[in-house]
DNA sequence: CCATGTACCTGAAGGC
DNA sequence: TGCCTTCAGGTACATG
């Protein structure tokens, strides 16, 4: 379950591997890992990877000629570097580049995919044309969900309002903010919305500092692990004390997702 | 517009 | 041991 700190951290190393290698070859060993646009695997032989961004929970690799490959991780996606891989069954795809240096794509529950299109088409193709804003990085935005109803946790996890929030860090949120993930957005005061703002950028930002959570799936592209897990304040807590007043933590399932709180710090 | 449920998948964990 | 059920939770899509 990359969520925006996770993808982060892959993408901060991919900037010291493959960042300006040439692509080689583009090889997909599980039909439909790959889906194309109007370039192909072949279209991008040569090309040089001139940037490698981050959208949301969306991993960008811009290539010369306007060449794009795209990849979410989705649940259990990951990009391995070299010879890091450690469970062979599960690879997905394989980016061979000119120095003969790899990197793999593997993933146990195949919902992850890579696109591969041009500069022009990638959005639509991609879905990335839906995303909201980007809440941290230089590219970040303002958000603010005036106007806007409906249940906080819903909320913080749509991707066309606030890019990359996912499961761990929209509970870390609520308890961070001292809501409710069930309050509804519409009753929040002023206060409260300059909290929340406050503890999405923080949230994310801690996440990233410590490289991301590293629970069930995530690893990095050494398969290193993250060490956020550590500092997580309410998710993955259930039955244990809150740090803040000691009463037990609470689970229960909100927007279909395993939701904790603290019920006497979140209201 | 918003909420819910289902689908897509596999592996781990728990009950019996 | 083995079989069955549930859970993990990102996103698209259908439905109320």
């Amino acid at each position: 379950m990359p969520e925006l700190p996770e993808v982060e951290t892959i993408v901060r190393e991919l900037r010291e591997t493959i960042l300006n290698k040439k692509v080689w070859k583009i090889e997909e060993l599980t039909p439909g890992a790959i889906v194309c646009g109007s370039f192909c695997s072949n279209d991008l032989k040569g090309e040089k990877i001139i940037a490698v961004l981050r959208r949301g929970k969306f991993i960008v690799l811009e290539l010369g000629v306007s060449g794009r490959i795209v990849v979410h991780l989705r649940m259990t996606g990951r990009l391995i570097w070299g010879d890091h891989y450690i469970n062979k069954k599960h690879m997905r795809a394989l980016f061979t580049f000119s120095d003969g240096s790899r990197l793999f794509y593997g993933d146990v529950r195949r919902f992850g995919k890579i696109w591969i299109c041009n500069a022009k088409e990638m959005d639509q193709l991609t879905g990335m044309i839906r995303l909201g804003v980007e809440p941290v990085g230089k590219t970040h935005g303002a958000f603010h969900f005036r106007g806007r109803k409906g249940i906080l946790k819903n909320t913080l996890l749509r991707q066309d309002l606030i890019a990359g929030i996912g499961n761990i860090y929209a509970d870390e949120i609520c308890f961070r903010s001292g809501l409710h993930p069930s309050r509804r957005v519409e009753t929040l005061n002023k206060k409260e919305m300059d909290l929340l703002k406050e503890s999405i950028v923080y949230c994310l930002q801690e996440g990233i500092k410590n490289c991301g959570v590293s629970m069930s799936d995530f690893v990095g592209t050494r398969g290193n692990l993250g060490k956020h897990q550590k500092y997580l304040q309410i998710y993955g807590r259930a039955g244990d004390n809150c740090y803040k007043c000691q009463n037990v933590i609470e689970k229960v399932r909100i927007a279909g997702r395993g939701t904790h709180f603290c019920p006497t710090c979140q209201n």
